[in-house]
DNA sequence: TCTGGGGTCCTAGGACCC
DNA sequence: TCTGGGGTCCTAGGACCC
């Protein structure tokens, strides 16, 4: 048996740890550059506030509620998450860490215990370890332990925990589970199923396969397999290296001045490096993309990217700054008012300590390679003492284009300074 | 005035190899 | 008139997830 935990409302549940003086009331934490809702509590949901909705539209509905509203505090949430990862990784034998606010278990040796009656003492466990409150999805297979976590966050007579197991329980709650609810299927799939008259998860169990396979290829057969308890994902327990690093932002404004860009994309590019050092890949191209704002249909709107081939293998800032500043070059034009760039790299290849690898044609680089290594230790042990941001390249810049961030509470667990006191 | 960010997998088609 | 078979790699685009 799996379980799927989740944790409830997760960035809002951040917040309200705190600041408890915030439980029972609406709260909303936005995106970057403050701009949709990415959390609501129960409170806010009930006012009609939307998943993904912008805020500037729902500004009035927003003061006339007293809805508490915060700017996005990822140090903050990230850190509550690996407590809870920690918290949870104690209380079963194996974990896979799905995503920032769920985690999959193997809860196949509790069933003496009694698989429910353990699953119910995770929610307190991580209720008191964390200040995170989770419900708790368990059935044969990971599309099953999700389908059931949205059921034990439906319904409040499962009080948090609920569990698919037998036969006849699996064919109700599939009955009563729409298509678009399916782990798997978005909204376009959703479209496609409902005009072949497909419209609950029972439905697409007892589809034909051929017909599955035809509409949803590959996946949309796992999926279906899934659905009838035949289990085809197993558990992840050692997280595959990344394929892909990106950084990129909105700006608080639009941004048409070449130089202001550079400093933005200089700044991308510094970010991918960082991530790439930590995560110990080495990346060979590196893609620059920039645009106008699409929303703004009176505006002439642009988009483009460009790729940049490093000359070898590399993870070192300078490097990828300068070909971020190539790809950049490649693709802007003068006379739009771009508001998002990003830089992402890929081709990655493992960092092997005391191991470059050369250019064939010019060998003469390797001492300077060594240095260039060094320094980016130093800057990133520096920075790792004194604060990101310490010690960065020249080119870097975040004052011209950096996003709105009106509310943000404190880092208090990443930072010494942020430190607040919290009155339960 | 104001609409996020960071990923993965899969497929199709083209270019290339022997 | 007639011209093989079996691969890989790369890219772009579309779907999905949180």
């Amino acid at each position: 048996m799996f379980a799927l935990i989740d944790c409830n409302n997760f960035y809002v549940s951040c917040e309200r740890v705190f600041n408890p003086a915030l439980n029972g009331k609406p709260v909303v934490v936005l995106s970057n550059n403050d701009g949709c809702f990415i959390s609501r509590s129960e409170e806010a949901k009930a006012l009609g506030l939307p998943m993904g909705g912008p805020a500037f539209k729902y500004r009035d509905l927003l003061r006339k509620h007293r809805v508490t509203v915060f700017s996005a505090n990822f140090p903050l949430y990230g850190d509550m998450s690996s407590r809870v990862m920690t918290t949870l990784g104690a209380l079963a034998p194996e974990i896979e860490v799905y995503s920032i606010d769920e985690a999959f278990l193997d809860m196949g040796g509790f069933r003496r215990l009694g698989t429910a009656e353990h699953a119910a003492h995770i929610c307190r466990t991580v209720q008191r370890h964390t200040g995170i409150p989770v419900s708790i999805g368990i059935g044969p297979t990971k599309t099953l332990a999700k389908a059931a976590s949205r059921l034990a966050k439906k319904n409040p007579r499962h009080r948090g925990v609920c569990m698919l197991s037998k036969p006849d329980e699996i064919q109700e709650a599939l009955a009563s589970l729409c298509i678009g609810d399916i782990w798997g299927i978005g909204k376009q799939w959703s479209k496609t199923l409902q005009s072949l008259n497909i419209h609950t998860a029972l439905d697409l169990s007892r589809a034909p396969a051929q017909m599955v396979r035809q509409h949803l290829n590959t996946p949309g057969i796992r999926m279906q397999e899934e659905l009838k308890g035949h289990s085809c994902l197993p558990l992840e327990l050692v997280r595959p290296p990344k394929q892909s690093i990106c950084t990129s932002r909105s700006f608080g404004r639009t941004v048409s001045a070449y130089e202001e860009l550079q400093q933005a994309v200089a700044t991308f590019a510094g970010t991918c490096a960082m991530k790439l050092r930590r995560e110990g890949s080495l990346a060979l191209t590196v893609t620059v993309f920039i645009h106008t704002s699409h929303f703004d249909g009176a505006a002439r709107q642009c988009r483009g990217s460009g790729t940049a081939a490093l000359n070898q293998p590399s993870q070192d800032s300078i490097s990828i700054a300068r070909a971020a500043e190539r790809a950049l070059a490649s693709i802007w034009q003068p006379g739009y008012g771009y508001k998002k760039a990003g830089v992402a790299v890929s081709g990655f290849s493992p960092a092997m300590a005391g191991v470059t690898e050369l250019s064939l044609f010019r060998n003469d680089r390797a001492e300077q390679e060594k240095r260039r290594q060094k320094l980016m230790q130093t800057m990133d042990a520096v920075n790792l003492r004194y604060g990101s941001g310490t010690l960065r390249l020249a080119a870097e810049n975040t004052e011209t284009w950096k996003p709105r961030q009106k509310q943000r509470s404190a880092r208090c667990t990443t930072v010494w300074e942020e430190i607040v006191t919290v009155r339960v």
